[in-house]
DNA sequence: ATCCGATGTCAAT
DNA sequence: TTGACCTCGGATC
């Protein structure tokens, strides 16, 4: 499940079960064999999130960069450590510790050099779980596209963390329009939605879940405590309208047509 | 037993 | 804009 927050939770989680330690490196699955080899016995000094990847800092000055795309998964192992499957392609272990972690599909799973590691920062736009100060960049990146900017949120040139859920939510509940050209927003509503964002993928980061309704206990899965994403055709939280659901940008969005209206849009269902 | 979609990204058209 | 890639769990036969 992996946006921001999971890719935050799980460099703290590793830094506390890995950094400063010998790590036994391995990849069951073959496809990251030689930088397994290569990093096999060596200190890994510390790891960094930047929006979705993973940065991994060795002794000697190797990076190992892990991105989850979609279907990736970073399994962390505290205790009663179990046999890696045939497809996890990397295994992090310290057996002193009885500590391991697995990986399994992941987009990127590769060893880098540093000044890579940097052009890859640099690339991205800020990282509200990293720099929560940056709403001013934010605003200006914004200001420069005329596209939707429910699509936008999902550019990490412009945010870096943010998928698909968070975008959906978030929009929700800065009351903006998915559609709405992102450099119409006027300077209130692009730092009211950077200071949405930090809030959400910050709770998020705290809990491992995507709980934006702070009404619905999280321990209540019979409706998934969130306003719009993935609640096509439910009714809506705050209003009599009913979540619609349309493709943008390539995904899934959510919205409520009644609580997220464009001004002097007509009301409805006005999506392309 | 098989199918399908998923909180993502990139290359090819 | 579409397809490919990666893995897994839940829905469906």
């Amino acid at each position: 499940m992996p946006e921001g927050h999971t890719i935050h939770r799980l460099a703290r989680s590793h830094a506390q079960a890995f950094a400063g330690r010998r790590v036994a490196v391995s990849s069951p699955q073959g496809r990251f064999s030689g930088g397994a080899a290569r990093l096999d016995g060596k200190v890994l000094e510390d790891v960094q999130a930047f929006g979705k990847h993973l940065l991994y800092r060795w002794a000697g000055g190797d990076v190992l960069h892990v991105h989850l795309g979609l279907v990736g998964a970073f399994r962390t192992y505290w205790q009663d450590l179990p046999e890696p499957s045939a497809q996890t392609r990397l295994v992090l272990a310290c057996p002193a510790t009885d500590t391991a972690a697995h990986l399994t599909g992941p987009l990127a799973c590769e060893l880098i050099a540093p000044e890579e590691a940097g052009a890859l920062r640099a690339r991205l736009g800020p990282d509200p779980l990293a720099e929560p100060d940056a709403s001013d960049v934010f605003a200006a990146r914004l200001a420069r596209r005329r596209s939707p900017i429910g699509q936008v949120l999902l550019d990490q040139a412009v945010v870096a963390g943010v998928g698909n859920a968070y975008r959906a939510e978030a929009l929700f509940l800065s009351g903006l329009d998915p559609q709405r050209p992102a450099g119409d927003l006027t300077p209130g509503e692009a730092a009211g939605l950077w200071q949405t964002l930090c809030r959400l993928l910050g709770e998020g980061a705290r809990t491992g879940r995507i709980h934006t309704v702070a009404t619905i206990a999280p321990a209540d899965d019979a409706e998934p405590a969130r306003y719009v994403y993935a609640r096509e055709g439910s009714p809506c939280r705050r209003c009599a309208g009913t979540i619609e659901s349309w493709p943008l940008g390539g995904r899934a969005m959510y919205a409520c047509p009644s609580c997220q209206v464009r001004p002097g849009a007509a009301r409805g269902s006005a999506h392309p």
